[in-house]
DNA sequence: TGTACATCAGTGAACGCGCGTTCACTGATGTAC
DNA sequence: TGTACATCAGTGAACGCGCGTTCACTGATGTAC
């Protein structure tokens, strides 16, 4: 039997818990526990603990308390940016409302981690239209640029984007914020965000 | 010098800081608080320290710490209700869109109020349609309401109802968790939200 | 008018909590000669 | 092949922190007779 074979391993060397480094081990521990906990309970000891590892272990592999969630948030958007991509492969309207409502079903899907992703960032100094990191603003820009009419400014395009993103941003907060009865809300994602209702006027 | 006489009737008798009631003190601080921090390093413990108070004072007005910001909230949301049905006062399309961008002003003008105000809420058991506490969402019904074509269900205000605080709200939360250049986006909020924009097909 | 009493807002010491972080350490692994 | 040494991941005790909350208390205020 092949999973008692595994458990049995995992027995005999605890270390091979954390195979491949710690480091591998408590983000995947992280990801663990964002879904069944809030993302600010996450805390170091809780990971250590969880991974069967001291306290200060991850001090090896973390310079300090920030960079794990940071490092979990990178994931998140790399993991989002699959997903939107995935979604908006057909292209035109339809693909951008599609990826505009995986955007929405990913926060749906991963309340913590898609909090955690956008939870309040340091203030960097972007130049103007410049993206925060994640890429998951690339990637509606890319959507929105196809969309728009000839000869729309590039604050044509930015204004767009930024609708667009309003648009899905918001929602999933009000379903995770719990504003909004969540049934009836996820019911309407397809219908609140439709090719009609991102058109990019 | 009437300030001076203020503040020499402060420092006369301290009791005369929270006049009328350690409640409403400390409610005040807390919004003073909040103006300069963030909105989960609100505590009972700094607040009575503020206000001039031993740490245990406050419980003789709130029976628990969660029951301060949630006071906080509900003025919050009382003043941002003033402050959408002020601006939505011309009512049709153009009134809804300024309250739409009075909406994200607000967001925008206190961050830390409006972060308190939407963080998560105990789920509760809400009939299908119904509101959240704070009635910002009734006003946004009632706007919505007046601009449906006849023939509409209520599935249709549902929906547009909630693609027009989605749209506000995400854009309000782009910005306050500095996803989008401040400045950038505060100055095409008139653009993202207008009445174009919050066309309820 | 004066005395006895209840009420109740605020005090300050103390509690346990989990946290991030430091420190000197152990002990296994690999490498140089 | 064997010995000396450096490296470095993980340990566990300890630190100080601010927090929410409890408890028995004080002392002013008002009220009943």
């Amino acid at each position: 039997m092949v999973s008692n074979a595994n458990s049995v391993n995992i027995n005999a060397d605890e270390r091979s818990y954390h195979h491949g480094g710690l480091r591998e081990a408590a983000l995947a521990e992280g990801l663990r526990l964002l879904e069944s906990c809030d993302a600010d309970a996450l805390s170091l000891r809780q990971i250590a603990r969880n991974v069967g590892v001291s306290a200060t272990a991850l001090y090896r592999h973390f310079p300090d308390k920030n960079s794990l969630p940071s490092a979990l948030a990178g994931i998140g958007f790399a993991q989002l940016a699959e997903e939107l991509s995935r979604a908006g492969l057909r292209g035109g309207a339809e693909g951008f409302a599609a990826s505009g409502q995986a955007y929405v079903r990913f926060a749906v899907a991963r309340p913590s981690l898609f909090r955690l992703m956008f939870a309040k960032m340091p203030a960097e100094s972007h130049p103007e239209f410049d993206n925060p990191p994640g890429s998951a603003a690339h990637l509606l820009q890319r959507g929105i640029r196809g969309m728009m009419p000839p000869g729309s400014t590039p604050h044509d395009h930015y204004a767009a984007m930024l609708r667009a993103w309003s648009l899905v941003h918001g929602l999933a907060m009000l379903i995770l914020d719990r504003q909004v009865d969540e049934q009836a809300a996820v019911a309407m994602i397809d219908r609140i965000v439709s090719a009609d209702s991102i058109n990019v006027g």
